[in-house]
Order: C-alpha cells, then sequence, then structure tokens
DNA sequence: AGCTGGTGTGAGAGCGCTCTCACAGTGTGA
DNA sequence: TCACACTGTGAGAGCGCTCTCACACCAGCT
C-alpha cells in the first residue's frame, strides 16, 4: 500500500518543463544537456526530493550492484570471530571504492535453507561464500543457478567447478608442528577446528605429517569448533589424556588464548612447561599474555583475491579455479 | 556486456508450454495452478537454471526488500569494536525472519560522501543510522529525499523530524558517578567519547551533575574517541593532572579496559587505589581483570526498538518521534 | 437444455527507467 | 545560397516481471 507514490522521473521531467530523456540525461550527467534545461532539473530534483528507482534502472541497464557475502554461521558468530569480522572488513574495504554493495547472508550452519532460498532468490548479481561446511548445500545451489560465486576456503566436497581462494593450511598446521618440535617438545597435541570443515582437516593433516617425520606420536588430537569455548573444554581433555603435554598446536588464536588462560588457571607455565601456537594471527595473538606464536592468515589478501575473482567471473572474463596463498609463522612469546 | 543473457520467465514459460503468467504463478507459489502445469514449470526452471529478476519484480511490487544500516565510520572501526557489532548483529538478528534484507554503509566519518550519494541513489528502501557525528550531512540527505530512516542515538542537531532510539546516556552517566561518589571516591576523573557525538555529551552532562550535587570538582574531564588506543592516553593525562584520582567514568568499555590496563602498568591498583566505571556493558567488561562495573547500553532493545520504528516507518504508519530506553548499573569488581 | 459457479489459463497493460533514433535549430564552409 | 556537421531535445520501445481481466472448460444444478 504505497500511500504516497514517490516522485518519478517523469514527475521531475514535468515539473522542469522538459521531456521524461532528457530529466534522465542530467540525473546520469550526461553533458550534452543545455543548460537551462539542466538546471530546471535538477531544481526540481530538489524540490520532490527525487530519489531513481534502482529496480528500474538496474531492469534496463544490467550492472553489478550488490554481491553477498554468505557466511553460514550464527549472526553472533559472525560478529564476535575475529576472523570472520577481519574478513568482512577487508571485503567491504575493497569494494568501498566501486559501487558494488555488499550484502550479508548469514544463518546457522544446520539450517542453510534460509541462505539457499536467498541465492536462489536473485537478490544479488554473485556470491563470496565463507566458512562452508561439509553438510550445507549451498554450492548446489549456486551451480543449478548459475550464480557467479567464490569460496574463501576450500569447498568440502573439493572441485565443484566454484573458484576458491584459500591459505595453504596444510603447510600452516606443518609450520606450527615443526616450531613446537624444533624448540624440543615431544609429546605435542593439537587442537582442531570444526571437523566439517576443510580448514580444520588441512591444518590436522599438516601437523600430523610433520609429527610423523619426527618420529612422534600424532595421536593427541582433540576437537573443537573454533570457538573459545570449545578451545577450553579441549586443551583440558588434552592435559587429562596427557598430563606431561608439553606443546600443542590449536587451530584458531580464538580457541588457543582460551587454552593458555585455562592452561593458566592450571598452573600451567605457557611457554616454560608447555608451548602454544596458534592460527590466524589475530589481534588477540598480540595482546593476550604471553603473546601468542602463531600461523599468518592473511585475511586481507583472501578477502581482496576473493573480491578481485568474483569481478572477474561477473565480467565473463576466465580466473583461476583455485588461489592458494603462502603463509608463514609469527613468532612470539608463547612456543 | 552481458554475454550470455540469463534465462528469463518469458524462456521458462517457452520451455513449458505455457504462458508467462502461468510460469510467473507457480513461482510466487500460487495455488490455482494446474498439476501439469506447475510439473513442467518446475522442471524447466531447473533445466535452465532461472533465477528470478529481483528489479523486475520489485518495480511492479513496491515492497519494502532492504534496509541501509549506516556508520560513518572507518570499516575497521565497525568491525572491531564491539558496540558496533553487538548492534549489527542485533540488527541483523531481528530481521532474520524477514525477507528485508540487510545492506551495510560505512565510511569515514569525516568523509561522508560516499554515504551520502549511497542514500540518494535509490539502493535501498530505509536506513538505520548509527553514529551520527556533529558534521555529517546525513540527515539533511534524509530528509530532502524523504528516505524512510530512523537514527540509534540522538542525533547532534536535536529534533531533525527523524525518529530515534536512545539509551538515556544522561542517566548512565549520573549513576555511574553515583557509585564512585557513593562509594567513597572524592577525586573523580571522566574519560569522554568522541565529542562530536550526542551521547558523549549526555553522558559527561550526567556525570557533571551527579559531582556538582554531591559537592565535588567536575573538571577533571579528557576526551577520547571511544577508540582503546585514546582510552590509554587520556588516563595517563588525568592522573598526571590529578596523581590523587580515586575513580574515574570511562565513557565506553573499550576505553575503560585500555585504561585499566594503563592503571595496572603504572602500578595502581583497582579498585582499591582507583575505581573504574565504564559504560556499555560489552563482553570485554566481564572479561577483563579485574572485571568492569558498567553502565548498560542496551544494545539489543536498541536494535530492535530500531527496526521496529522503522518498519512502521515503511509502512507508513504513525511512530513515536522518540524512545529513550533505561539503563542500569552492573556492580562488578572495578567500582 | 440452459444456468451458475468454480477452476485453470492466457493476453496484455504497465511498473520507472535508459537508450536509440529522429529531428529541429544553429552555426560553418563551399 | 545550400549542404553539412553538430548540439540539444523528445518520442517511443523495451528491460522482466506481476496482476487484472477475460475466457474456456467442466461440474452440478434446475
Amino acid at each position: 500500500m504505497p500511500a504516497k507514490r514517490l516522485p518519478t522521473l517523469e514527475d521531475v521531467a514535468a515539473r522542469a518543463g522538459v521531456s521524461r530523456a532528457t530529466a534522465s540525461r542530467v540525473v546520469n550527467a550526461d553533458p550534452r544537456v543545455g543548460r537551462l534545461a539542466r538546471e530546471a532539473v535538477q531544481e526540481a530534483i530538489v524540490e520532490l526530493g527525487y530519489r531513481p528507482n534502482r529496480n528500474a534502472r538496474s531492469l534496463v541497464r544490467p550492472e553489478v550492484d550488490s554481491i553477498a557475502v554468505v557466511v553460514p554461521e550464527a549472526e553472533e558468530t559472525v560478529f564476535s570471530d575475529p576472523f570472520f569480522a577481519a574478513l568482512l572488513a577487508a571485503i567491504t574495504q575493497s569494494l568501498a571504492d566501486s559501487p558494488v554493495q555488499v550484502l550479508l547472508a548469514m544463518g546457522q550452519p544446520g539450517d542453510s535453507q534460509k541462505i539457499e532460498r536467498y541465492l536462489r532468490g536473485g537478490y544479488t548479481d554473485g556470491a563470496i561464500v565463507v566458512s562452508h561446511h561439509k553438510d550445507d548445500h549451498i554450492w548446489q545451489v549456486l551451480t543449478a543457478t548459475k550464480l557467479p560465486a567464490v569460496y574463501v576456503g576450500r569447498p568440502y566436497a573439493g572441485d565443484v567447478g566454484i573458484p576458491y581462494v584459500d591459505v595453504d593450511n596444510r603447510a600452516g598446521g606443518a609450520l606450527a608442528a615443526q616450531q613446537l618440535v624444533s624448540t624440543g617438545r615431544r609429546r605435542i597435541g593439537t587442537i582442531t577446528g570444526a571437523m566439517d570443515m576443510a580448514a580444520s582437516e588441512d591444518r590436522l593433516a599438516g601437523w600430523r605429517e610433520q609429527l610423523h617425520s619426527a618420529g612422534l606420536d600424532a595421536g593427541l588430537v582433540e576437537h573443537g569448533d573454533f570457538s573459545a569455548a570449545s578451545g577450553a573444554v579441549a586443551i583440558r581433555r588434552l592435559l587429562k589424556r596427557e598430563p606431561q603435554l608439553d606443546g600443542v598446536f590449536v587451530a584458531s588464536d580464538l580457541m588457543a588464548v582460551a587454552a593458555v588462560h585455562e592452561l593458566q588457571a592450571a598452573g600451567r607455565k605457557v611457554p616454560e612447561e608447555i608451548a602454544v601456537v596458534g592460527f590466524d594471527n589475530s589481534q588477540a595473538a598480540e595482546l593476550t599474555r604471553p603473546p601468542l606464536t602463531t600461523v599468518v592468515n592473511p585475511v586481507t589478501a583472501l578477502a581482496g583475491t576473493a573480491v578481485k575473482l568474483l569481478l572477474r567471473l561477473l565480467e565473463e572474463q576466465p580466473v583461476e579455479s583455485r588461489v592458494i596463498l603462502e603463509t608463514k609463522l609469527v613468532r612470539r612469546a608463547s612456543a
């Protein structure tokens, strides 16, 4: 029930005493308009409070005007997890100078229906999917509707015909393990992320590989879910299983910080008695005591690459089917 | 250059051997369609990867489909400041069950041009403006284009004809001061937020009022800008001006946590030697040591009310011109 | 047989805009 | 003087969709 109809270009044109075409030219800053007509139109726009109808414009001039950032996680998680926050900031940032809008689509990981409906609904021109879980069917929707999309993080299902950017998680896990091994740790555990995500698998695989080649036991694995709480629980389990634990690789800084607190509460000195290596190199890694040795997750590059790939996809240009970014270890006090 | 034209409803209809009208009915789940026709259309949709064109639909059926959350702050700030993060999460959350999309418009506080262009551009049906500064002209744009909008936080310019929701910042400041006074503090300072924002003014006014009525000096004021760094700087200045400082009200938890750390680094015991009261009751207030006594900023209610008001505005229903939410003090260890 | 009402379907208008095309008006050079 | 280009403007088609209206068809009644 649009009680008061918004002013249209037609109204503006009528008021300015010109044709709709001329009014349109003024709105779009077309230079071939006479001084008088231009001023009359501009005046009419102000008087009527005219605001172009984006839908009508997009209908006739089909340009890219929005991309969705899809995060199949609960809203609180998205805004409180520093990795997502940083990623979102970086994505928005890298689109700041373009007229492309960023839409945020979130939702419980279990219930991806809402997101799927969203993607099918034609709300957006393209999608960047972050934090993909094993069980969601997002990629199938993307494929079925041919919606241009890019994943951040390798899709669990493997190559599904959608390009992705990822950090070399396997190498990262190996780097972390190597740091622990090379500083003389011998009873090394790991706390993984949610195991329905490829990143968790890869980090674990890298850690395992490295321990094996050092001839160490790679069985001290506990599964977290990337949340702080799960990090605390996991380290307690690990300690119970192996009281002599002297090193641990934690698959995210958020969990690592929680684990360190837990260790300190249990009277264990970090790093003297037990070394901790995190993953992400988030701000928390720097601020916590002791500062966290951690594997760099190059969020800005990840976001930038994803945006670049998607924009190319939207222009129908060929793109790499995957881009793997290198990682490195930042040595601080915790290991 | 749309090389491959996307399938339209016309294409679907042709493939299914029905009219466009019938295809449209199937897409919109209109029950008055025969079994055969329905199945044929559904099949055609899958085969063609059809996805409705939102613009065309919105053109003819003008419904609310997106609202913008406008935050005139830098992207990093928005995602790292817990107040914004919580507010965004709450806004998104309260729109989660409606088909309304949330658009995020951010930008440097100084340069509100980008945001203004955005609001004028007809990208959205309504706006929730958060963190309004004295110098931005956002409200003028909103008024000029008659874009339905709601402010979170009293607009600096006062009543500008745009409804707003706010917490009672003045009462909050008074509450904080009262807590300090009533626990025997006598040399009480305050660290304000950015002074080009109404919230900062109001919190300061409440604090000042309370000190006056207790017969205490209300001159120990240092200005921050709501960032952690500014909190640290301000507390140092305060200590320099008044080494006997025994209480301080900090206008946000983020600054308060930084101030506490700074105090501890300077060897002052909190709360024994100096009591600290924050504002926001963010998660950090609970987690920091000692836990922060702080004034509650009811983020969820703020967000919910703003959304409710805006939706009513969009339905052309009358709304209150302002809603002021009550606040209270949460007593923890820091004061 | 004719009438009524319900059901499924199609034709076509029109949402607000852009853009092509045509054309009037004004110089400019042969 | 006429042909020519160039500039500014308007008429009108059409983007993909929804929705009204009309109508064909069939059942069940008189």
